[in-house]
This record gives structure tokens, sequence and C-alpha cells, in this order.
DNA sequence: CGATAAATTTAACGCGCGTAAAGAAAAGTA
DNA sequence: TACTTTTCTTTACGCGCGTTAAATTTATCG
């Protein structure tokens, strides 16, 4: 067992008994070499451990096979969710992933931007601030490095843009809600972060108006992503005020519901879809924790595996096709109504 | 304005006037020139925006400044708070952290341990997944790379641990609930995937002993990290063999007590410190989500902050001290009673 | 001011791998 | 078998920076 310690590709030349080229060529893309070929390597490759080194073999090569994936706020279960399985399909298709939160921060997303350039990424997903981004670096950026945008859209940004189709999530909640119950009023933040935020107000309203039912929209003070306490402190507002039009609130996201419950509960408001109960409560992600809220959250379940799935496909695509897309697209999934207790 | 594209270290050392050498030495570690020589560094790197190849940078030298942190559970916004905590700090202590979920399972553990060999970090934060990791995998990790453990301790692997203090957490819990009411029943996962987990029983069990009171530990079935949903089931159950001694339960962490609320919720029981009510809970952590449970949870809080301070300023001594400490240190820091309606 | 120490410059080599060109070998075809 | 095509080997250079050693400049201080 000649178990010397193999330095560099040179020497595994020398044990192997492949020439460095062919070697190199192998390692950038193992169905390149000639099916005997790659047997070989692979043979020598389980006898001796040897790896090449990250660093050189990225210098020179026009194009790395790392991939960039940002999220904006990493602390919210719901992007950590399709952020794990958006690497894992990374790795699957053979990309180096990163990832990376903007916590929130528009300083720290475009420190981000600028460190995913000194990577040489081969693309980038990105789900971006939204209303917080920095339009113009991100622009920039997007110029520069092959994109796909998911969950959050900005107009004409980046290469395509892959999410949750906000119409689907609002019109199942309200079709559903106002068929077994009063309509619904809206319940969401005064200036959203997110522009999925507004989809869902439109929607709302077409919805409202399309049943040929009022409309109530309570906006709600409150900053940053600390949309709980923000729900929860609307909840005391609307309550105490007796703001509320009908019995049923529907809320924009889950984390404003799931703060809105909480704020429900700590105001001896009773909700659920029961009889006897002062209030229902919808509202839409599927958060991972809404089905443990009290009671548990009716909502609209994006299709994180569609999502996730696409949009690797997508930048895959894009990266294979030299980081241009002929035409920006523009996928949108159908949500899912996840029928609990709250509504 | 001569905005000719800096290409590399040889072309900014004739624009700006310095040598190639003394600018390598500046970009390793600016404080290692001269102040003047500095001055002049920075103002032409505002004027000509030049930064060095990472790859290129990174591939001779012996340190690098990428510091790996690693958690064994990303989706719990637990380890996301923590990890963005330390995260920072890294930058902010001059180094390039990645951040690595090991999402529970061993396999992806050991994956990120190979992937994080090849980038030579200079060190490695890690949090591991306690029973589920691969032992032998990890010691051979923390050989050859200066590894500092947080959170959950494994007995002598790597240069240090920091960690909160599970005698300081169940001290206070079981003290503040046999004072006010009840004695606490023990509620836990049979097999714990973490190391805290069995000091938490260990503390409780004391402190029940060192009280003269009679302790009663419930263990519920349930595997991988859907804490939530086993502490749900485990109300269930409990509810239903009317198996508790007592009217109070001590959860081993918060995700277990979110779920064990739930459950008794849906089973109409109803939790609180308010006389009237079954049930008091309580637990440890102060899980993000902890303040918006109905009732909101009574629990004992981790010192994030110290905890990651101290985590990033050893790893930082640890490095420059050239990976090794003269001996293996464990820093634990007290928790917080936080009081809420819970218990 | 001159001696000494500290910092910088000059010159040159090496790192590990990408890559290109030309020739040799293997595989496929007639 | 001869010919073509594909694949591999040989040879050689380049990438951008780390790093070293000697020469030179600049700062420090008695």
């Amino acid at each position: 067992m000649p178990e010397k310690k193999i330095r560099n590709m040179e020497q595994f030349a020398e044990v192997s008994g492949i020439s460095r080229p062919t070697l190199s060529k192998y390692f950038n893309d193992p169905s390149s070499v000639r099916d005997t070929t790659r047997e070989r390597i692979e043979a020598a490759l389980n006898t001796y451990d040897y790896r090449p080194n990250v660093f050189a073999m990225n210098q020179n090569r026009k194009l790395t096979k790392n991939v960039g994936i940002v999220v904006p706020f990493l602390a919210d279960p719901f992007f950590a969710e399709i952020a794990r399985n958006i690497e894992q399909r990374c790795i699957d298709a053979g990309y180096r992933p990163t990832l990376f939160s903007s916590h929130g921060s528009q300083k720290l997303e475009n420190e981000i931007l600028e460190s995913l350039r000194s990577i040489k990424p081969a693309g980038v997903l990105i789900a971006p601030l939204g209303r917080a981004s920095d339009r113009l670096e991100l622009e920039k950026f997007c110029a520069d490095v092959p994109t796909v945008l998911f969950d959050s859209n900005i107009e004409g940004m980046g290469e395509a843009f892959i999410g949750s189709d906000n119409y689907s999530f609002v019109s199942q909640t309200v079709e559903y809600l106002s068929r077994t119950g009063e309509p619904p009023s809206f319940f969401e933040m005064r200036n959203p972060a997110n522009p999925n935020a507004n989809k869902r107000r439109a929607a709302y309203l077409t919805m409202m108006e399309r049943l040929g039912l009022e409309p109530h929209v309570h906006k709600v003070d409150g900053v940053g992503w600390g949309f709980e306490e923000v729900g929860r402190l609307g909840a005391h507002k609307l309550l105490e005020e007796k703001a509320l039009k009908t019995n049923t609130v529907l809320c924009s996201n889950d984390r404003l519901a799931i703060g809105f419950l909480a704020g429900c509960y700590e105001a001896n408001v009773s909700v659920g879809r029961q009889s006897g109960c002062d209030l229902r409560v919808a509202s839409h992600d599927d958060h991972p924790f809404s089905r443990f809220t009290c009671p548990s959250l009716t909502t609209a379940a994006h299709d994180y595996t569609s999502v996730s799935e696409h949009s690797v496909a997508t930048l895959v695509r894009l990266i294979e096709s030299g980081g241009h897309l002929d035409e920006r697209q523009e996928t949108l999934f159908p949500a899912r109504l996840v029928m609990r207790e709250s509504a």
C-alpha cells in the first residue's frame, strides 16, 4: 500500500498513469473524458485520496462551479427551509453553493453582492430584500453575474424570477373564508418590505370586488423583520379600537398571523372556526411554525418544492446557456389551501 | 480621471506607486505596513477600485482568513440567530466566515467538514450534531483544523468549548417553579440528539433531590429535529394517560414546549400561572418564538451575546496562537430566567 | 549629524492548476 | 489493412499572488 501523500495533480498523474491535462479535464467535467479513462481515474481516486486545490482550480477558470444563494432573513424558518432545499439541489447539480443572509439590511445585501463577485460565481440565486434593496447595486450586479431571483420579484431584475402566485394564495383564502363565514378583513403592515405584500393586498381587493363584498384593509405600523411583534401589537390595537368590521381576519403572512394570534390570546379573544369563537384568523405562507399556533393556523402553502426545483433548474439552464436568457422569464406556482383550526 | 481597469496587483502597484510585495503585505494585514504607506494605499484604493483575487491569494498562503461556521439545524431560529451573531463578529475580526448547516444529518455534517478542508480555513466554529455526529471524522478534522465547539459539547473534542450552563438553566426554572407552585415534572425526548438534553435532565434530578422533592421524568418517543411535533404528540399522550404527577411541566427545550403547548390547547387543557389554569409549562432556551406562544412561554434564556462573543474571541485567540491552546477550555454562561404567562 | 533599526523596493522563484498546440495512440469506419 | 476521428500525452506557458533575499530608502535616536 504505497500510502504516499499526493500533493498535487502532477503527482496524482504519476501514480494514476493519466496525464495531467486529462486529469484537469476530468475534474472540470468528468463526462468529458472517455469512459475507460474515467474509470481508471476513479479507481486511482479511491486508492490515493487526492483532491484538487480549489483555489488553484478557480484562479484561471473563467467560470467556477460556485453558486451564491442569498436570502433576506435567515432567522425566518421559511427562508431557512427554502434555502436548504435550494442548496441541496445545487450540490446535486454539481455546483458549490454558498449561503448568505442579508438579515434585513441593505448594507449587508450590498456587502454580500460585493463578496459574491470576489468568488466569481457561475450564477447566483437571490431572494432580494425587496423595497429595502439597493436597486442600482443589484442592477449592476445582475449585469455582471448570471442571476435568478426567487420569492421576491423586482421588475426586470435578473434573468428570471421564480416565486409563488400571490393571487392564487389570496383568492383561495378569501374564497374559502367568505364561503364558510363572514368575509375577511385584510391585515398587513403599513409599509411592507416585501413586494409580495403589495400583490396580496391587490389580490384581496380584486377578489372582494369580484365576490361583491366590501373590502376592509387594516394597516398597522411597524418596521423591520420582527413581524410577530408587529402582528401582536396590531391585534391589540384593532381589538381595543373595535375596528374590525367582520369576525374574520386575513393576515398578509403567517408571521404577522402568529403575532396576531398571540395578541388575541392575550386579549382573551377566542380564535377558531368553531361556533362560539369570537374571531377567525387565516393567513398565507404555511410557515413551519403555523402548525403549532393556538389554534393551528389556516393558511395557504407555498409549493416549496416546485419553487426551489424550478429556481435551480433555471439557474443551471442560464449558466449553461452562457449567462443570458433570450427573455426574462417569470414563473409563478399556485398555492395550496391548508385548513386548520383558526378559520 | 484615468479609469483604466486594474487587473492585478502588479498594475495596482504601478498606479499607486507602492511595490507589489508591500501591497501583498498590506492586503494580508493592513497594520503590518507603516501608517504613511497605508494611507497612500488606501487613497489609491479609493481612486482605482482594485481588490486582490481571492483564489490567487489563498492558493499559497498557509493560513487563509476563511472561517467556517457550522450549525446542526439552521431552520431552527435559535441557531439562525446565533449564527448571524457569530458571523458578524467574525467579519468584524477581519475574517471571511462561511455558514453551513448539517440539517440534522451526519452525512451532511461529514460532507461539510470535507468541504471545509478544501477551503483551508484558518479556523472553524462548530455546533456539532451531538449524538448523531461522527466522532471519528470530527476528531480527525479537529486534528487538522483549529476548531472551537459551541452550544453542544463533545468531551475532549476541539480546542475549546463555549456554551450555556445547563445547570444554571434548570436550577433557576426548577427553583422558580417549585417556589411558586407544585414542583415540576420533566418532559423530554427519549433519545435526545443534543448532549445538552442529558445535562438538563441530570440537573433536574440534582435540583429536585436538593430541594427534597420527588422527581418525575417523562420521556416521549420521537426522532429527528421536528421537536414541536414530538412535543405536541407527547402532550396528548401524557394528558390522555393522566401520567402527570403534578400540575407543572418543565420541558427540556422551548421547541418541545411550543409543541407541548399546542397539544394542551388541542386537548382543551388551559395553561398558565394564573389560578384556574390546569397546567403550568416552562422550558429552556428563550427561543425567538417563545414570546409568541399562547400563553407566552416562561423560559430560561441563553446569553446569546456572551456565547457568540466568547466563541469568536476564543477562535481568534486560537488562530493567533498557531492553532493550538495549552489546554482545552470549557466556558459556560449562566441563564437568565424569563418569566412570562405559561408558568 | 551619523549610526542603527525599520520599512520598502527590486528581482526572482514557486504554487497548483488552466489551457493551448502538436504529435501519438486508440477507437471507429470502410 | 488503411484511413478518419476521437482521445490522450507531451511540452510549455500563463494566471495572480505569496514569499524570500539582498539592496536601498526612510525613520529613529543618541
